[in-house]
DNA sequence: TGAGAAATTTAGCTGGGGCTAAACTTTATA
DNA sequence: TATAAAGTTTAGCCCCAGCTAAATTTCTCA
């Protein structure tokens, strides 16, 4: 029904949600022109999928999340899939994932989703949204550089676009479920530094908006 | 580079070729009009992967009959990926591949190729293709109903399309391996009368057609 | 062989989804 | 608070790939 391009611009609006997403954010977060993202919009309104206040930006309707939420399922399940089974690297997930997930039917998803046990979380630590499109808890996560300093945190997600980001994390071995203590932070630009098995490390503040932590009592 | 629209045509172009294909031939088999295959034809003619004579029909230059393999090992590779991987039934695979092949990227067709160990043959038993575009043997394939009365054969070739056919085939156990021996050939429409494990077996014609064995002395 | 049938191509339309340039709002600043 | 800058939308264009109807070519058979 919906065309893989219907398909991107209602993930990005939900990656960009929950909040009115202005058009340039969401024009530049897909890479086109501002006034196709405007015409987009408008035809994503005329669908119901989506409420366009001219000049104001845009939000989900309830129909667009779900469909929003369906597109992000099939994502990370599908990363989830291709790490499993072929043991692709966490920069590699990403944009395998992004082609496939429109090309996934319902019975396809439902094999892999089972095949995997229903995996609650993708292979970055992102919470997998159920069938209907219910996202599970993953509450608890907080971004590194807001964790309190010397309580241990475990390691719960990390990005998934950013390549570069990744393979330091990866190298760093700054991956979900690695086990951490933040020791200080820097007060202008909110870096951090934290001891991982005793070795300290340096993280910069861009990143450590994006690694999120939690106590790790969670499900 | 090339669309979906594109890879569909170049890889029907193969699987009615190597001779010329006729406009409505192909037109019917992607269920599109005759004046769209035209059109597309041109187009592919322009970019020379098609050779087009007007009225005559059209047939894959070299270009595109290695596009077209490329499309095909895909296919292939991924039917042999999810009934490896998922345990799905010969009967499903065929859909699914359909729209996951558009979306292959050559990283992951490698990835999958190998943890494949570079298959041979899919699970219906059709040669796939070479990262070249080099299609394996497969030469001593005949179809079950030109196999010679009293001679054992093994199934090599079930079709993958018709999913009538196959269910029927698996219901029969009549898949890629099987053992079987021809005892009797009707002289009018060509079906055949088969012996499995000891049990008679009435085989319509265009059963018959369509299944492929092959003496089994192969690699 | 010549007329009708069948196949094919051309002409002209549709809609999706890009783009740039110009017009219009909103926001920010002097 | 007026005006310039920034953001957004409209207008008008592009290509792709589908469609139907009409024109053309090829085939068939009386």
């Amino acid at each position: 029904m919906a065309s893989v391009a219907v398909e991107n611009y209602l993930k990005s609006m939900w990656e960009l949600g929950p909040a009115a997403v202005a058009t340039q954010e969401l024009a530049q977060h897909l890479s086109v022109a501002p006034a196709s993202a405007t015409r987009m919009l408008q035809r994503l309104s005329e669908r119901g999928l989506v409420v366009h206040t001219p000049y104001r930006g845009a939000s989900l309707t309830a129909a667009g999340e779900r469909k929003a939420l369906a597109v992000v399922r099939r994502h990370r399940l599908l990363e989830t899939f291709l790490a499993r089974t072929l043991k692709l690297g966490r920069d590699q997930l990403h944009d395998e994932a992004e082609r496939l997930e429109h090309a996934l039917s319902p019975a396809l998803e439902a094999a892999i989703d089972d095949y995997l046990g229903n995996p609650q979380r993708d292979p970055h630590g992102h919470p997998i949204p159920g069938p209907q499109g219910k996202l599970p808890a993953g509450s608890g996560d907080v971004p590194l550089g807001e964790w309190p300093l010397d309580r241990t945190a475990i390691v719960s997600q990390v990005p998934d676009r950013d390549v570069e980001m990744l393979a330091w994390l990866e190298a760093q071995e700054l991956v979900p479920g690695r086990e951490l203590r933040l020791v200080a932070r820097d007060p202008f630009d909110g870096g951090v530094t934290v001891k991982l098995d005793g070795e300290l490390l340096q993280v910069a503040a861009s990143v450590a908006n994006e690694v999120l932590v939690s106590s790790g009592d969670e499900v």
